[in-house]
RNA sequence: UCCCCUGUAGCUCAGCUGGUAGAGCGGAUGACUGUUAAUCAUCAAGUCGUUGGUUCGAGUCCAACCGGGGGAGCCA
């Protein structure tokens, strides 16, 4: 069986038979060699390839090897007299197992663009920087799951399809089976006791209040499922399909709850620096210059708090002006957020203790009733990557804030109970995955950083 | 949703005050005793996003529509 290509190139090259499958990334011919550089995807580094022509064997077929082809070659592993790598395959038999005509194949040994490589994104992943991407989001990934596995939390699955209207925020894709060209009325609206689940239906946009749930029963939990947004913003940092990660602990307090984050987030970007090296000196190199630096000073740092009444203090009085003015009651913007991470606190900040017009109905209030115990993680470069908070553990505070906010309590009658019964302080934070590979990257767009990205107007593939 | 920019060869782009299309890369062919996005030479390649308008004449000017990018809002 062949090996992989990562594992090939660890090897002590002593001439053994070794056989590469994969894909041809570029060939260069001159008389009587031709060198092959093959991947796999098992590492940022191919193999190369020398084929004597004169060598035993057929090869009169190689001209077939072009960029793109599949192969299959066997060869002796040998120490390469080049200068870009240590160990290569003089090959002794070349199998094409499925070509790709050179005048038609889209991708070529240069640069394109990522605007490009988007619309062949059934090809992209072949490419140096989504094939570095999809190493590294798999072990961002696989790091998430195994610091929560760690800490003994326990992997909830919360529903994809939500029929409580109660999420609050966003706009949400509707999941119906209704017959859109002949809708079903009553009284001239809609007739949902007619749809599927006979009520109003959508795709999740958190999975946080389900979350709760089982915080209150198994203490520690967490998600980390696809969500949906339907709203209509185009930017580099939307998708309408993305991945959350939501842990949530019982017993907890929002000073647990920063404890967490600040180790969580340490913790995966460790394993990345750890297990992607190479990946990341290529981010570091080409995409976003000196990223690899910048997440290991965050692995490195002790995170610093600071009240959200204090930080705006801080901004009010700084020696330099701002887009958008601040003031207490005003939401920070990405300008604020990062003056205080790079210029200010030179490193992460948690920010704790918004006002509680700016923050979600569920947050816990603070004894002076204008406050709310939430905290944002902001790190370098970013500004905000987990936002958080204790949870209003109260019931008759819960209820009250549901009215201030204009929502139906009806509609919360068992995210009430919970309050009811065994209510007990717990606390939980939120990330996007997809923001947190962009970050762990330095990728620009958002489009680029998940396979198939669903958009505003855009889901191919 | 709003503001700005943009759409020309397979890719990245140039194309002036309107006069009928150009470069690099890629591709094909050939040369080259070890290359690293190899190098050198030759050749082929375009419904100028779509529709309509102004004009003797539109890649160029105007309008609408459709893509793409950047920023804002919203948020993760």
């Amino acid at each position: 069986m062949a090996s992989r290509i990562r594992n090939i190139l660890t090897m002590e090259p002593t001439e053994q038979t070794v056989t590469v499958e994969g894909w041809v990334k570029t060939k260069r011919d001159s008389k009587n060699l031709t060198f092959l550089e093959i991947t796999d995807g098992s590492s940022f580094r191919g193999i190369q390839v020398i084929v004597d022509h004169d060598a035993e064997g057929t090869f009169d077929h190689l001209d077939a090897a072009t960029t793109g082809s599949s192969v299959r070659i066997k060869g002796k592993l040998v120490a390469s007299p080049g200068k870009n790598q240590s160990v290569e395959v003089q090959a002794t038999q070349v199998d094409i197992i499925g070509e790709a005509p050179a005048d038609s194949y889209p991708l070529q040994k240069k640069r394109h663009s990522f605007e490009f490589l988007r619309e062949i994104a059934h090809l992209r992943p072949r490419t140096n920087t989504f094939g570095a991407v999809t190493r590294v989001r798999n072990a961002l990934s696989f790091a998430i799951h195994r610091f929560f596995q760690e800490q003994g939390f326990m992997y909830i699955h919360t529903p994809i399809i939500s029929a409580s209207d109660c999420e609050g925020a966003g706009e949400m894709f509707q999941v119906t089976t209704l017959p859109m060209e002949k809708l079903p009325t009553q009284d001239g609206a809609v007739d949902y006791s007619r749809d599927f689940f006979g009520k109003q239906a959508s795709l999740t946009v958190s999975g946080q209040l389900e979350a709760e749930i089982y915080a209150l029963a198994m203490r520690d939990v967490y998600t980390f499922g696809p969500t949906f947004r339907a709203e209509n913003s185009n930017t580099s940092r939307h998708l309408a399909e993305f991945w959350m990660i939501e842990p949530e602990m019982a017993f907890c307090t929002l000073e647990g709850d920063m404890e967490l984050a600040e180790e969580f987030i340490k913790y995966i970007l460790k394993y990345v620096l750890d297990h992607c090296p190479e990946d990341m000196d290529f981010f570091s190199k080409w995409i976003e210059k000196g990223v690899k630096e910048s997440i290991q000073q965050v692995v490195d740092s002790k995170f610093q708090h600071v009240t959200y009444s204090k930080a705006v203090e801080l901004l009010e009085k700084a020696d330099r002006s701002f887009e958008y003015p601040i003031g207490w009651g005003e939401d920070l913007q990405s300008e604020h957020e990062r003056y205080l991470t790079e210029e200010v606190f030179k490193g992460p900040v948690i920010v704790t203790d918004y006002p509680k017009e700016i923050k979600a109905f569920y947050m816990k209030l603070n004894e002076d009733n204008k406050t709310v115990r939430a905290m944002d993680v902001l790190v370098p470069r970013l500004g905000e990557i987990i936002g958080g908070s204790e949870r209003e553990d109260h019931y008759d505070t819960l209820l009250k804030r549901i009215e201030e906010m204009n929502l139906n309590p009806e509609d919360y009658w068992w995210y009430l109970d919970l309050r009811r019964y065994g209510s007990v302080p717990h606390s939980g934070f939120g990330l996007g995955f997809e923001r947190l590979v962009q970050y762990v990257t330095g990728m620009h767009n958002i489009r680029d950083v998940i396979p198939f990205p669903r958009t505003v107007k855009n889901a191919e593939f």
